[in-house]
DNA sequence: TGTCAATAGTTAAACGTTTAAGTCTGGTGG
DNA sequence: CCACCAGACTTAAACGTTTAACTATTGACA
């Protein structure tokens, strides 16, 4: 069953391919509605669906935008497992379709850049999700098409940025474990980078110290990665000698959750040994046993309004109303920590 | 900055394109060493990068595979905030990029057929995930390209399938519980339909019960959706009258999880007052506590070898081993069920 | 010396669209 | 009645590749 194209439709419909184009494209004062109806209704009876790589050498637009999100260190998995990944990304191709955008979801190899499949599928736009090294960013600016960051400091006019007031968040994680009660907190943390979002959270936790004056103890603070793992880890250690710490600020729901792991294989108990609040609002968070007290962002939002911005970039050239949103936080009770 | 296509490649190689694209495509003996090495060093000069529309059009072939999930009831959100397909899909992602392919994530809009993408799109094969409504199957033959079906049990030959036995792993599940001294075991499942996954592993639990001289009875199994509400529902109204009940097989890890926090709502606990073991062993069945038993399957893999079956058929033509791979289940013991 | 074949290229059509430029056919206004 | 124009189309080039068919050169061999 060969491919039905365009001069079939205008075969069947005895015109030339080129008025039923214009009727495709709905381009207005070309054909007249009765040529358009033989067109519509030779478009039904062969049921003609346009290919768009053709349309795309022409015109130059694939109506497709590629999406990179963070991969294992050894670059064969995607952190898909990691729910707010792929929370964000259902966020992400629920807009794009909605538009009558397909999306291709891609990590990138080793060596490869990602200009490559940019050019290679001629896409028309990117959404970048978490931090890469710091020449991506340049051969990113290569493409020559909008480009929206997710959770970036990069500060650069050429990409559009959605995120949240990490800082903030960091500083309302902490003030609220404060206004509980709690005098030494601890800090449980991903590493520390110059403008990460990890260290704008940092930055906030050490802020609402400060404001509460309470002292700033760099012996409270255990940076690895942002994991599970890590938090499982620092939980065991921790409950060995909890000694004067009551709470701990968990700078993702993943540590979160490790951590309280960790401390009830130690035999002790959340929230009545150790407070812990987290950071994100990941789906599990609910579910989990106790139910996890943690700093919300709608991360499903977060995908769709990226997608918004960069749609606004491709479709109305330059003149888009802004660059960069940032979305609301707010605190969501749940069991795992304490008043005192 | 213009795009650079394979005529700017030859012109500075002073040949013409179709050397060019020979070198590309790797054609032997049509050129010369040395002839190459001056194309290769223009495209290097260049940074030449192949355009796959362009390809697309002549080759008739994309290397783009389209891969659709199972979406949320008002069609708007893909079902990715379920661990086992982001899992799926990751594993789907790692594979389609190890072979210079990439994938189109997308869910199907209410009216849309799939096969319009796949016209659209050019695509080369596709994966799908999940079931859909029956002629969904019909339509999607259409697009004439190979097709892979992650548990379904479709039985029509065009279809690739790759999936587990899921009536073996419903009787492991519930063998399990019975060499750990239960008799009295509820189901815990979604919706069975003839021919579902679901309806298999029914019916591995059924057998199981019959094996072990067990009777059969109906008011046990607890039939409604696959989600973690369905669970903690039932978790909570059987807890209130656990009467005869030690033990609960749950068809699917979600279900499982929802189910013990609706007992522990109610005070009781796991595994203590009611035994229960879940099923996929997804990636939070693990980080749960306490851990989740399970029947686990390897789900990153089952995307993997979708791939791989999916290209073996598109690159081999109609010459490829086997349609159709089981991949191997087993019960990985955690703290959810009490030997008795 | 003439024939044939192998090697190393080139030419040009084709893939399925879009779109600027051209053509034809009736009007309409002067 | 002529010039002009608007409306409704068509023609054909272009987008960036691939590839079948062709050409030209060289060399081997009878």
């Amino acid at each position: 069953m060969a491919k039905v194209t365009i001069k079939d439709v205008a075969k069947y419909a005895g015109v030339s391919t080129a008025a039923v184009s214009y009727v495709i494209n709905e381009v207005e004062g070309k054909v007249s509605t009765e040529t358009v109806k033989k067109i519509t209704d030779a478009i039904k009876q062969l049921n003609y669906i346009p290919d768009f790589s053709a349309r795309s050498l022409v015109k130059n637009e694939s109506k497709l935008i590629g999406v990179i999100i963070p991969q294992t260190e050894d670059y064969k998995q995607l952190l898909l497992e990691n729910p707010f990944y792929s929370e964000m990304v259902s966020g992400v191709e629920s807009k794009t379709r909605e538009y009558g955008y397909h999306m291709i979801l891609s990590g990138v190899d080793k060596g490869q850049s990602y200009l490559d499949i940019s050019i290679q599928r001629n896409l028309d736009g990117a959404i970048i999700m978490g931090i890469y090294r710091e020449n991506f960013y340049e051969e990113l600016k290569q493409a020559g098409i909008p480009i929206v960051l997710i959770d970036s400091y990069i500060n650069d006019k050429y990409f559009y940025r959605v995120g949240i007031d990490d800082a903030y968040g960091g500083y309302l994680a902490t003030k609220y474990l404060i206004d509980s009660g709690h005098r030494n907190i601890a800090l449980i943390t991903g590493s520390i980078k110059k403008d990460g979002v990890v260290e704008k959270r940092f930055l906030g936790y050490k802020k609402a110290l400060e404001e509460a004056g309470l002292f700033y103890n760099p012996d409270y603070v255990f940076e690895s990665s942002v994991s599970y793992q890590h938090g499982l880890e620092t939980g065991r250690t921790l409950s060995q000698n909890l000694k004067e710490i009551t709470a701990v600020f968990a700078t993702a729901d993943l540590i979160a959750l490790g951590f309280i792991r960790g401390v009830k294989e130690s035999g002790k108990d959340v929230p009545r040994d150790v407070s812990v609040i987290g950071f994100d609002d990941v789906s599990v968070a609910k579910i989990f046993i106790p139910p996890l007290t943690s700093v919300k962002q709608d991360i499903f939002l977060k995908g769709a309004t990226a997608v918004e911005l960069l749609i606004n970039a491709i479709e109305a050239g330059k003149d888009t109303q802004s660059r960069e949103v940032l979305l609301p936080l707010r605190i969501v009770e749940r069991q795992t920590v304490a008043k005192v």
